[in-house]
DNA sequence: AGCATTTTTGCATTCGAATGCAAATATCAA
DNA sequence: TTGATATTTGCATTCGAATGCAAAAATGCT
């Protein structure tokens, strides 16, 4: 009997016997064997705040040095119910906006000790796989700054997910946001226009399903309104440069008036329409033309533009955004959190006076 | 007797009586108990591939969607030694080649079922502490388009981790690689410009520990020889927009005779010289000057700049590094591969006949 | 020193899926 | 129908670290 119960239930600890092969990675009962300690001893050495003796501590950070060991993220994510993996979704490669969140938030989950785990989503549909690959991965939050449907989040929501949405939101649900709220500059600006002697604008929104755009269209023309300017015209793009510079060629061919001023709801398509207005139409850019937009993103104050843009503070954003993951996950609650900060209006050299 | 072993060696199987409570995570266990299986038969229904039945699939995938059950990639990766998770290793936000490679490779990545872990680094002591990152989440393999030594490059293959470098190798250790040589497109472009009558060139070059910057330079240095160009001048950069706009201020100052062509190492620091040449400087690109450089990113052809530039085919680079690393997992061995691609000269609007 | 208290350590178990092996079942041939 | 073979299924174990609990060791106090 004594052998048959030896033979079914082998204690973890004659694991030890098992030789450390070339090759084979170290494991913690390698580091307890080689240190003659517990594998329980050399766990809590690895665990800050666990309660271990000085010289404990040294002899199993000895035998770890010298076996390279380094904990199995793997494995303790498995106990822990942990993974440190945080699913950040952004849209593909034509706004170079997504980039530049990109590496600002995996930077402030690097300085939280969370890796970013990176799913690129360019329609709703891939939302879906992705939330699906993330969910197997037991990723610990999801930032979206892209794509996602209301049943999606909820699909998260029940599974108990924590999600920050950065820089859009569902107003029909509650969750757990960063926003950056430019109405203050929207205003700001028109006015500024108003001022330069503007009266005809156009517009050039992104997609009729996108909060964002749906929001900052919203916001202008409430204020194009409340100053008295003529909305000439309106076109749809998709944020990238190539659908500024097309939307530029719709408002010349489609308004029987020019505008003086076009308003583009992201530098991207912004910098598509001041090089289409420049080397296509020969319309300069600010003195026949001027141009504002959204986001505030690096290339927009490289000297050929300059824009005149209302930059979202990403750093600040990311920073919250972050925080507000680990919150959530120290603590999973039903509480939601909506961080607002303000946009801020960069002054570049794309707007003028009006033409007369 | 009995009732000690039982209590000392509760079979796996007695989780079944473990309630699935609101909230908690379904597992196989679970699953298997409403299918009325075993937790096995579960696993292999999720395994491609395994015998099973076509209705014992059927009976657990129907249980399977009533839990919203998915495999616990975690779990799946400790006991099979696969995470299916790959370091990505680019630099920081400075260069917008990096957000494209990275953006490809992930798809590509996504495609092979594989996921991308972030790593972005800045230095080699970056590197550093990433590849320990990598190593604690068991990473399956390394994608590096960033900086590592080779000390760090042999920690990993010490490890054992297949490590596929992009555009960058190290000469003096074998090395698995996807690398674009552009010397032909050089070669090309230098006597273009030569039968366009230049003579005098500035090189914007990046630091001096870089290989890519090294061997681009390397290669234009030889063409202008061959070709009999001077060199007035050779400036380091960082490969970043604004050192190339520091870096034409700097051949402006220093060289007593102005050069004609200006050959920069990279897309970001020739959009910077073009904008310093134009905005700052006064002079016409490229009337007054020519520049042409190296990497072919996506807004180095927006109309603003229109570079003619040595374009690296990062679509194709990628899938490469990814069939790479797929193959290196599978069957871990010592070899290594090089795949070269050609570059391809980007006919663009930033040369012409040279001022007289 | 003797006892109480605190700290440190080890044992045994757990997380969830995969898998070698043997048992059970299905399929086929004669 | 019987036996031989092929297929399917389940049992028990494994991966590597974390942790509750109890035993052991260290510390403090009188």
């Amino acid at each position: 009997m004594a052998n048959s119960q030896q033979k079914k239930k082998p204690s973890k600890s004659d694991q030890n016997v098992v030789p450390l092969i070339k090759g084979r990675r170290a494991t913690s009962y390698d580091v307890a064997r080689l240190a003659g300690v517990s594998q329980s001893a050399v766990s809590r050495c690895f665990k800050p705040g666990s309660s271990i003796s000085g010289k404990m501590r040294e002899r199993v950070m000895k035998a770890a040095k010298e076996l390279e060991y380094q904990p199995n993220a793997i494995a303790r994510g498995l106990i822990t119910q942990r993974s440190n993996l945080v699913a950040v979704l952004v849209s593909g490669r034509l706004n170079l906006y997504y980039p530049e969140v990109l590496f600002k938030i995996t930077e402030e989950l690097a300085k939280a000790g969370l890796q970013a785990l990176l799913f690129t989503v360019e329609s709703e549909e891939d939302a879906e796989s992705v939330i699906e690959q993330a969910w197997q991965y037991q990723v610990d939050a999801v930032i979206s700054a892209s794509h996602m449907s209301q049943a999606q989040y909820k699909v998260l929501e029940k599974r108990q997910i924590p999600v920050v949405f950065f820089n859009r939101y569902f107003s029909d649900h509650p969750n757990t946001v960063v926003y950056c709220d430019p109405s203050e500059q929207v205003h700001e600006v028109v006015k500024q226009l108003k001022t330069l002697g503007h009266q005809k604008a156009a517009l050039i929104t992104g997609p009729e399903d996108n909060m964002v755009s749906r929001e900052r269209a919203r916001m202008l023309t409430q204020s194009l309104d409340e100053f008295g300017f003529d909305i000439v015209h309106e076109v749809r793009g998709d944020f990238t440069y190539e659908s500024g510079t097309s939307a530029l060629q719709d408002i010349k061919q489609s308004s029987s008036v020019r505008p003086t001023v076009v308003m583009c709801i992201n530098d991207m398509m912004a910098m598509g329409c001041m090089d289409e207005a420049r080397s296509v139409l020969g319309w300069n850019v600010p003195e026949d033309l001027s141009i504002v937009s959204f986001d505030g993103i690096g290339m927009s104050q490289f000297a050929s533009y300059e824009l005149t843009t209302i930059r979202q503070p990403i750093g600040r954003m990311s920073e919250a955004a972050v925080r507000m993951i680990t919150e959530r996950v120290e603590r999973p609650d039903q509480s939601h959190e909506k961080r607002v900060f303000e946009g801020a209006v960069i002054q570049g050299g794309s707007i003028a006076r009006a033409p007369s």
